[in-house]
DNA sequence: TAATTATTGTTCCATATAGAACAACATTGT
DNA sequence: ACAATGTTGTTCTATATGGAACAATAATTA
């Protein structure tokens, strides 16, 4: 019997490291997460950020910069590069707040409605995808996990 | 009563979001995983794919770089970068394969062994850190699931 | 009030990263 | 045997990214 090409068990890891169960998070983190960001990017034309931006704004009636940093983890500048180009790209508009002039309001506009609607659309099937080898039951079960393990990490410093 | 700063409630979204459970792995993945590879950069020395490269070869006897780019999905250049500077630093040992001229197994040293040891123990400890919201019993599901999850991921197409 | 400290958003810079193209070699099919 | 195709590892290049420092403003403290 000969050995040929993935015969190797690549799986073998998943079991053996020292941490399996944050590994497998990584894992699911590098297989499905950042490939999505990238499919963003290419389909829809919008760097991580810029797509933060928009899912943030779709679901909060305004936000300033900061606190899209804080909502999504990622460093200020980063964010701050993205409003400048979301806000050329008409997918936001940014109000001046009277009460403190160092920040500004950022809502989203209606173009911008538009294409988080178009994401959306595609992470939701991504999602079905994903999420199609659980059954119901387990699927709900993960969900409160999931849930229980991010409000955890929400509060963790930063 | 005065709104202040902090009132905000940042997890809102996780639950109004289309994809809530993507959405959570993805957000578990943005407040640990990569603070963890940054940690590991900061704390180690090693980017995410020298330490990639370290994990692999401490849990086989013999890879190709080829197959460390599959088993952690990243791409062949980043490895093969990494590679080189893994040699550099004496963590890891290349013998050229004989029955196949392009390729080369790699294999970790005894320092790579010891490297491993440190960052392990603690990525152990983050682990233990972040799932310690988790009953036992919990875990043990959370565990099950995350699994699925995972070799189904293994299985997509790249 | 004045001085100190913190916060926001920004620019600059250094680095990590992925895609594309490539040379060398291996495999497949005729 | 030969041509066509695939694979491995590499370099080159363009871009995404995060840290540090900064100016403007606000909040805190003396």
């Amino acid at each position: 019997m000969v050995k040929k090409k993935g015969d190797l068990d690549y799986s073998n890891i998943f079991e053996a490291v020292e941490f399996p169960d944050a590994y497998k998070v990584s894992y699911l983190a590098n297989a499905i997460v950042f490939p999505t960001y990238e499919d963003v990017r290419k389909d829809f034309g919008l760097v991580r950020a810029e797509y933060h931006l928009l899912l943030c704004l779709a679901h909060y009636p305004e936000l300033t910069a900061q606190e899209v940093a804080r909502i999504t983890r990622r460093p200020r500048n980063s964010i701050s590069r993205a409003v400048h180009r979301m806000l050329d790209l008409g997918f936001l508009k940014r109000v001046p707040d009277p009460s403190d002039a160092r920040q500004a309001k950022l809502q989203i506009t209606k173009e911008g409605k538009i294409m988080h609607k178009k994401i959306s659309a595609y992470l939701v099937e991504r999602e079905a995808e994903i999420f199609s080898i659980l059954s119901d039951r387990e699927r709900e079960n993960f969900r409160e996990l999931i849930r229980k393990l991010a409000n955890f990490a929400s509060t963790l410093k930063r």
